[in-house]
DNA sequence: AGCAGTAGTTCAGTCACTGAACCAGACATG
DNA sequence: CATGTCTGGTTCAGTGACTGAACTACTGCT
């Protein structure tokens, strides 16, 4: 977002952290992140975000300590949350209970529950059969009341991100294991 | 923000979300809105926002409900905030929390307390005296532990909002009163 | 060598934002 | 009525950001 860096209001954590996940695209790749999402294609296969733009905002977010980027076993580059990553959960929870109740009349599009004892989450993070704030990884996402099939078309990623499944655990796209990979032949 | 209109994903409340208030400066629009700022030149002074993107932007809050603009009984223009912008409350709170925890090492640098009891309300937004979510007219906004006092230079809208009052309540910076303007004669 | 997959970079075209100047209506004053 | 001020805008040239498509570089397989 580049508000001119020296912030109009340096009082404002607001104007702060919109420096950081306010630009375009930036909070859709960390909900990505929060998914499963880690690699640069898969990125790119998700959103459909033009590459030059994903490259520049993991740059920023790797620099802000927001993302990780490590090469994987395989040879490949992986893009992780931080704990400051993590720490951005409730701001996407907010974002999307807020759209979910303006415009998803047939109910949230999806929904969170405690993986541990299968309890839906409400809004503010809680467990409604434990009464605990869930940990982020704990986290089990599924598609909600108002989740809209996608055509049959629907691409590995999506797929993988549509089904139940627990935050932050990482979506394997059908892609070759290095260590085994010949378990097709 | 104006992801491509036809989201990639539309099963996500996240990027509906963006599309209403993700663009530049939108937040920080609806953030003054809270804090009490209601009139289009104290939007420009306040954010040093140009006019014609402080125009555009609030033309398109207003088309989506989170803003209403109406003529206030001098004659002037208000902008203020619907339901539905109240609604984004939880949002700016918690974007404002993780700002302040990871930019703003001396503390919060606004304090929010239950107007009702002095209470001061956790993270997410509940008095810790009395336990209850605090409905957002009953907030208090007073300058926290991180507050940077600024220069003496400070303007007039700056300093009403620096100054321990409750959320909404409109800003009333020294104009010409209708009725009485002649009070510095 | 040839091929495929992954993670980028490059680049022209378009669009949005910036900052400063200008405009128009309402009201007041002389 | 002419003048000035306040407010809420609009206009416009210059700059920067985003878009989409093509291209590069590195890796590992066959």
């Amino acid at each position: 977002m580049t508000l001119p860096s020296t912030y109009a209001d340096r009082n404002c954590s607001l104007a702060r952290t919109l420096e950081v996940v306010g630009e375009r695209w930036t909070l859709l790749i960390i909900r990505d992140a929060f998914f499963g999402v880690r690699r640069f294609g898969d990125f790119v296969a998700q959103l459909k975000i033009p590459r030059a733009v994903l490259t520049s905002r993991l740059k920023s977010l790797v620099q802000e300590g927001v993302l990780v980027r490590e090469d994987d076993a395989s040879g490949g580059v992986e893009y992780r949350l931080t704990a400051k990553g993590e720490a951005l959960w409730p701001v996407l929870r907010a974002l999307m209970s807020w759209g979910d109740t303006f415009y998803s009349p047939a109910g949230a599009k999806r929904a969170f529950r405690h993986d541990e004892d299968g309890g839906l989450l409400d809004h503010e993070g809680r467990c409604q059969d434990c009464g605990s704030t869930v940990p982020v990884p704990q986290i089990r996402l599924e598609p909600g009341p108002g989740f809209e099939p996608e055509g049959p078309e629907g691409d590995a990623v999506s797929s993988a991100i549509n089904t139940p499944r627990r935050l932050l655990q990482p979506i394997t796209a059908p892609r070759p294991i290095p260590a085994g990979r010949g378990e097709l032949s």
